[in-house]
DNA sequence: CAGTGGTCTAGACCACGGA
DNA sequence: CCGTGGTCTAGACCACTGC
């Protein structure tokens, strides 16, 4: 079990520093040498430590050494930049879709809409240290909030609701799950079709108790570590 | 790229029905024939559907089609007993360690104990319809439970907490993270080293907030789901 | 354009599971 | 004891990245 070894070695190389986080490793045909073996056993080696959350790999651009994860409180409304900016770290947002459409069937039936319903249908990549790390897609009743395309959707939307709509969320219902990436979602992370990944649904209820909002984020999955507590 | 045919092939047969929940997979040799290509690819694509959560492997026993995953919700108190049985399934558990030793390093932070402490270490795999699914660790302060190893340790511990040692839970925080695997962990639950976890970390606090218990579940990533509400 | 990662082939040996 | 999954070798071609 080679690979075993590989993945020590390189594990240990991080913890002893000399390999610092956000450090782009060797070639893979480098490494392969180094170790003695074949890129399909380095491989082997290198998707272990990506499962693990100790490297990742940016499509066609090779393997990187992990950062620490973004800690998220589910207990508090969150957004990444206030989050990431509390831990040291900065935040941007590129709006990859913006538009208002009919509610498609996954849409309808998350928020439970009334057929014909009109939604809008908003797709963003959120970068850390310039590293795309999440890719959210949120769903909007258009009808309470009708121009908020027309606002700049690159921030916070809490904001906007808030301020415009006069619209504040009085409740928020998480699902967690643990899967990979698609094809698209992928191509947007710079990641690799199949990557590990956290998927966190967001459902958001106003004060009445209608879902005025779903987002579904598609993190790296070593990107983000979740934070909970319940009183009973 | 032909993994992604070939994944795509598996998910369509498991839609269609024709691979039914908890079927085993025909032999990776048979599969690669069958799909005129090499094992190295074929494994590619299993690899993806255990990514996805769509099969899961025992290890050196072959590839499964999943069950649905168990539903949490970590608002409520649970045990995974009921739980799988308000959602058709059957649990039952094994005790793999149980011991009442000093303190270790990881167990004395999270429960901020003083040093020179005595907590009880018990271990636990934990199945679901005859699948091992989750291996849990426990770390239980000895003071407030002296007998706690005399019972049957099998069955859910907060019963025992409150019925022999009036000891009431008021607080619990949980921590998430996607990892995988270590040897030891995945030897308890058939899985393999490496494969996709889930980890649940439980601090569970009395009503004067003095942690009594640390949990570190580690689920087999696709055997459960998470859901919180939380209101603002 | 060179080098890289992504994909694939056609084998091999071993240790373990299950009959 | 047979078949299986786990591991490994030594190559190859292609499309893309980054210079």
């Amino acid at each position: 079990m080679q690979y075993i070894k590989i993945k020590d070695t390189i594990v240990e190389q991080i913890q002893s520093g000399l390999l610092a986080a956000g450090t782009k490793l060797p070639s893979e045909r480098k490494l392969a040498e180094s170790f003695k073996t074949t890129r399909v056993t380095l491989r082997e080696a290198l998707s272990l430590l990506e499962a693990e959350g100790v490297i990742f790999r940016e499509d066609r651009r090779g393997w990187f050494i992990a950062e620490r994860p973004i800690q998220l409180d589910l207990m508090s409304a969150y957004h990444i930049h206030t989050v990431a900016q509390a831990q040291g770290k900065s935040a941007s947002t590129d709006v990859v879709v913006s538009k208002t459409v009919m509610a498609n069937k996954e849409a309808a039936e998350k928020m439970a809409l009334p057929p014909f319903s009109e939604i809008h249908h908003i797709e963003r990549t959120h970068l850390v240290d310039g590293r795309p790390v999440m890719y959210a897609i949120h769903y909007v009743r258009a009808d309470s909030t009708p121009s908020l395309l027309d606002h700049d959707i690159s921030q916070d939307l809490s904001v906007i609701f808030a301020n415009t709509f006069h619209l504040r969320f009085a409740q928020c219902t998480y699902g967690v799950a643990s899967t990979s990436f698609d094809k698209e979602i992928a191509q947007a992370l710079r990641a690799t079709a199949g990557a590990p990944a956290l998927l966190i649904a967001r459902t958001h209820a106003d004060i009445d108790g209608v879902v005025q909002e779903v987002v579904l984020e598609h993190w790296r999955h070593n990107a983000v570590a979740l934070n909970v507590s319940a009183g009973f």
